[in-house]
DNA sequence: GAGATCAGTGTAAGCGCTTACACGGCATCG
DNA sequence: CGATGCCGTGTAAGCGCTTACACTGATCTC
C-alpha cells in the first residue's frame, strides 16, 4: 500500500537536489554542512530537513576534488591476520575519530611491492597523510612519497636518524634486554625464531639485539640457531621442531613475536617437552593471547595503544600545520611470566 | 648534491600533466590506463613512461565522479577487536582482489547508530555495494539503502525470507544442534552467556536454538540461566562467575561465541573448577583460539572462509549484471573437543 | 576507384562539490 | 544621515577525470 514508484531508478540525491528542495543555492547547502555557524538558523533548519527527507549524503569524491582535503589518513600494515597490529590500530583510529578524521587501512602481506601499490592506492584515494610500519622501503617508493609530498609517519620502530619521523620503540634494545634475562638464567645455546629479516627492520633489529647480548657475554655467534619463517602459529610450531631437531638443541628459544612463540609452545607440548623445565620460550609484543596460553608467555610488552594514540596526535598536529613531526620513543618492558626458567642441566653433555 | 629544487612544493601530477609530457590528449592517457588495448602500442609506451616519470597516480575521487563506478565494496563489521570476523573478511578481500575490486572496511562497535553513519560514509565514498552483518537494522537505514539503491548482501546469517539476500548459516539450528548434544550428555541445568540479543540477530537466534532444544526435551524454561554481555574475554569470565554464583549452578555453560567461552574457561580455572569434570563449557565460531586453549574448546565450526569467498562472488556477479543475488546457506558442524563432558552427579541435590 | 568501414586519437561536456568573489540589506558611527 | 562594515546568501569557476561524439587516414569491398 505504500506509495512507491514501481521501478523508480531514483538517482542518488545531489547537493543541487537539496538546494532546490530547500529553496536556496548550492553554496548555502554546502555551508550548512561544513560551516553551519555561517548560516542563519532558519535557513539551516530548512536545509537540514531537506537533507533528511532526501537521504542525502555528500559525494566524497566530489568533495575531495573541490576541497583538496579528505580528512582521511591511510595506514598500511603488514597483516591483519594476527592481532599484532590490531590493538595499536584500534587506538589510532579512535584518536583520529576524536579529531574528525577517518582511517583507511590496507595490508601489504609483508610484501614490498604490494605495499608500494597500496601506497599509490591510498594516495589516489586522497589520504592526507600515511602511517607506515617500519623503515624498510624501496627508493622508488620513497621518491613517490616525496613527489606527492604526503606526510608520512613510520610506526612500530624508533629511529631518529632516519629522514622520516617515526613513533615506536627500540626493537633492538627491547630484545637485547630479554636476551640478557635469558642469558642470566643460565642459557647458553639459544634458538631464535624470527620473521624473515630482509625487508623487515623490526625483525632484524630484534635478532640483532639478541646477537649483541650474546656477544656482550662472550657467547660465540654459532651458539645461536636462527630460523626465519613468516609469522603464524603453524610456522612457529614448525620452526620450533626444526630448531630442536639437532644433537645439541638450545635450552631456550626466543621468538620474534608472540604468534611464533605460541606456535613454539604448542609444538613443545606436542613433543612432550615441558616448558620451562625442559625448554624456555619467549615472545615479543604481549598480545592478548600471551596471557591465555598455558603456561602464560614470558614476553616483551609493547605499548600498542599508546603508540597508536600518539601516532594519531602527531599526524593531526602536522596536518594542522603545527610544524613537522618529531620522532618519539616509547618504552617497552619485560613481562616475565612462566615460560622462561633457568637453564636445565645440560644432560646431553653430561651423558657423553 | 642531488639536483633538487629547494622548496619546490611540486603539486601532484594530473592526467593533463601526463598528456602534455607524452604529447597526447587527456583522453588518450585515460584510455591507456583503463582500456589499454584501444591504444596503439607506440603511443601507450610513450604515455606509460610519462606516467612513471611523473609518479602519476589517478585521482580516485575524480575518477569515481566521472565514471560513476568505484570498483570498491564496503563492509561494515561489528568489531575488529576479536578475531570473529577477521578470517571471513580476509577471504572476502582476497576474492574481491581476484576480480579487481577493493574492500573498504568499517566497524560499528555493535551500535546501530554507528552502523548507520558508516553506511552513509561508505556510500559517500562510492561503494558499489555493501556487505553487512546480520539483518537487524532500523527502518531509516533500510530506507536510505533503498533510496540509494546500493546492492546489499547480508552475511553471517541465512534467512531467505528477508527481502535482502543473505549468505551464511542457520544460527538457530547450529546452536540447537549443540544444545541437543549438551542435553544428550545429561545436562539439565544450562547456563547461557550471550551477547546482548536485541539488535543482534545472530545472538538471539543462537539463544533461541537452545530454548528450542530444551523445550523439545521437556526442560522447563527456567532451567536456563541467561546472562548477556558484550563479546570479550573479560566479560565472558565475569559472566561465568555470575552464572555460577547461585545455589544450584548449571552443569554446562553454553557461550554465544568462542571469545566468551575462553573467558568462561579462564574464570572456571580461577575458581578451581575443572572443565569438563565439574562444569562443561561450549563456544561458537571455532576461531583459532578455540584450539589453543587448554582444554581445547568444544564449539560450532563456522565456514568463515567459504562464507567470505562466496559473499565476494555473489556481489561481483550482481555488479556484473548477472541478476539479483540468491540467499545462500552454508553448513556448520560441531567440533566436539574437550570442554564438554557428561553431566556430573548433582551433588547438591543428593546432599540435601 | 568511389564509397563504406574501422582503428586511433582529439574535443569537450559534464560528474558533484567547495569557495573566492560579488551583492544587497541592515546596524553602526561620527 | 551618508559612509562604513558586516552578515547571509548567491553566482560561477574550477577540482581531475571519463566518455560520447567527431574527426582523420588507412584498409576493404564491389
Amino acid at each position: 500500500m505504500t506509495a512507491k514508484a514501481p521501478q523508480a531508478p531514483r538517482p542518488v540525491p545531489t547537493l543541487e537536489d537539496v538546494a532546490r528542495l530547500a529553496g536556496v543555492s548550492t553554496a548555502t547547502v554546502s555551508r550548512c554542512l561544513n560551516t553551519p555557524d555561517r548560516v542563519v538558523k532558519s535557513t539551516r533548519d530548512r536545509v537540514m530537513s531537506a537533507v533528511d527527507q532526501l537521504g542525502y549524503a555528500p559525494n566524497f569524491g566530489a568533495r575531495a576534488l573541490a576541497a583538496k582535503r579528505t580528512n582521511t589518513i591511510g595506514a598500511i600494515i603488514p597483516t591483519m591476520e594476527n592481532a599484532i597490529f590490531a590493538r595499536g590500530l584500534q587506538a589510532f583510529q579512535e584518536e583520529l575519530g576524536l579529531h574528525g578524521m577517518t582511517l583507511l587501512v590496507a595490508s601489504s602481506s609483508y610484501s614490498e611491492d604490494v605495499e608500494r601499490e597500496q601506497i599509490r592506492t591510498l594516495c589516489a584515494r586522497g589520504a592526507d597523510a600515511l602511517l607506515l610500519i617500519g623503515h624498510h622501503r624501496s627508493q622508488g617508493t620513497l621518491d613517490f612519497l616525496e613527489a606527492r609530498s604526503v606526510p608520512v609517519l613510520v610506526a612500530w620502530v624508533y629511529d631518529p636518524d632516519k629522514p622520516q619521523p617515526s613513533i615506536g620503540f627500540d626493537n633492538r634494545a627491547a630484545m637485547r634486554e630479554m636476551a640478557e634475562l635469558v642469558i642470566a638464567k643460565g642459557h647458553r645455546r639459544i634458538g631464535v625464531i624470527s620473521a624473515p629479516c630482509d625487508s623487515n627492520d623490526r625483525a632484524s633489529e630484534r635478532v640483532q639485539g639478541i646477537r649483541e647480548a650474546m656477544a656482550a657475554h662472550g657467547l660465540p655467534a654459532d651458539a645461536m640457531a636462527l630460523h626465519e619463517t613468516p609469522y603464524s602459529i603453524e610456522n612457529g610450531a614448525a620452526a620450533f621442531r626444526q630448531v630442536m631437531d639437532c644433537p645439541d638443541p638450545p635450552t631456550a628459544v626466543m621468538c620474534g613475536n608472540d604468534v611464533l612463540a605460541v606456535g613454539a609452545l604448542r609444538a613443545a607440548r606436542q613433543m612432550g617437552l615441558s616448558v620451562p623445565d625442559d625448554v624456555s620460550i619467549t615472545g615479543f609484543d604481549d598480545i592478548e593471547l600471551a596471557q591465555l596460553v598455558d603456561p602464560p608467555l614470558t614476553t616483551v610488552h609493547v605499548p600498542h595503544r599508546d603508540m597508536g594514540r600518539m601516532a594519531a596526535r602527531l599526524l593531526v598536529q602536522q596536518l594542522n600545520g603545527d610544524g613537522p613531526m618529531a620522532s618519539t620513543r616509547l618504552d617497552t618492558y619485560l613481562c616475565d611470566r612462566e615460560t622462561l626458567g633457568v637453564a636445565p642441566r645440560q644432560r646431553r653433555h653430561i651423558a657423553r
